[in-house]
DNA sequence: TAGATTGTTAATCGATTAACAATC
DNA sequence: TAGATTGTTAATCGATTAACAATC
């Protein structure tokens, strides 16, 4: 039984399906049919359909889809129904951000360490975990589970941090560093970089006000 | 002449090919080929001829690219050689984080103002800003040639501040709360959604460990 | 049973890649 | 001039949309 690749469109929809069924579900609404939620999300009921059968028939003929249902398997697709150990490197304004942001903890992604090489921040607390040094990195991951590591240091030093996160067994890189990262396919990187996403919407600004829109 | 719609896949690219070539310039490298840029940045010499091509020919058969004049070329169009006025509601850790940080402002986009609705806030300096009531929201972007507003508050306000916004004649909102904004199709907005970033890493984490790659 | 709506196949659309003539 | 490499057209690939038979 070979089991189909799926593309990462599909992949980058499923977060915003959840986010809705989500919503409908605190709405106590039960069920939901693709054209009802095509209208809400403004996507077409065929696409939605597409892709929620890549997983397998969530819903019922005549009837649509449980939203309670649909919304814990996506969850459980997209691994929110599990725990997830993460570190961030990097304590400085972004890195406390993060860490201070206490919504990715609902969804089990854990902050349980954070570190930095710069010796002063070393023992201040950010919201309740203490800075680390570099050092203490291999055993810490080694020790507490860590899957993810948030990189939230200068893009001169990424590459090299992220080498020796890969050699410690880290699965995945959460990347805010303004770099592409190069480490094995095993390893996945998922990159936020903010600047790229401010310099798009700032070229969107000018072709709109250049007019392009009315034809 | 009609202008062509260029797709935002290509947009999406650009602020990547300005990366490498400003990496480039600063190596002092003065050409390079499609083939060259090709190798360096993984993706095919021929979408990067394709993607070049939509906005004019910058090259020169036999040649390549001149780095600097490609590099300079890409800053235009993404509007990186023109200032852009900015204001930040939502003065929380993320609001301040992406304040303090000093990298945008190298590209011309400019913190102008801080805006919170809790009071015990107003007055805080932030890097040299005072933070200020929403009330005053109105006549800054008015007197102060504001172009983007970028959203660092709970999603349950996002909705009206954007509409606020919206009226007071902002062009682009970088929307860092976790709700799509419902705004005139003339208004720009571009999302970052954390969380469903961190959702689509966990996902590949755990397919990739069902080693689906082996094939 | 009749009506509704899925799951899935087929058609369309758009984006990527390949190929090559134009030209520096 | 010969070699290199673009700009651009054509071919391919993949993703989205439409259509409809299956079925609740």
């Amino acid at each position: 039984m070979e089991e189909k690749e799926i593309s990462q469109a599909v992949i980058s929809r499923l977060p915003r399906y959840f986010r809705y069924l989500g919503e409908l579900k605190d709405q106590g609404i039960e069920r939901v049919s693709s054209q009802e939620l095509s209208d809400i999300m403004k996507v077409t009921a065929s696409q939605i359909r597409q892709d929620l059968n890549n997983f397998g028939g969530f819903g019922q003929q005549g009837y649509g889809y449980n939203v309670e249902h649909l919304y814990r398997e996506i969850g459980r697709i997209l691994g929110v129904d599990q725990s997830h150990g993460l570190i961030i490197i990097g304590a400085g304004n972004l890195g406390q951000a993060l860490v201070n942001y206490g919504n990715f903890e609902r969804r089990g992604f854990i902050f349980k360490g954070v570190f930095d090489k710069d010796p002063r921040l070393h023992g201040k607390k950010i919201r309740d975990k203490e800075v680390q040094p570099m050092e203490n990195m291999k055993s810490f991951v080694e020790a507490n589970n860590i899957d993810i590591a948030v990189l939230t240091i200068p893009k001169t030093e990424a590459e090299k941090v992220a080498e020796q996160l890969v050699e410690y067994g880290i699965k995945g890189i959460w990347n805010f560093a303004h770099v592409d990262l190069n480490v094995p396919e095993e390893v996945q990187v998922e990159n936020v970089h903010l600047s790229d996403s401010l310099m798009k919407l700032a070229y969107n600004i000018s072709r709109s006000r250049k007019g392009g829109d009315s034809g």
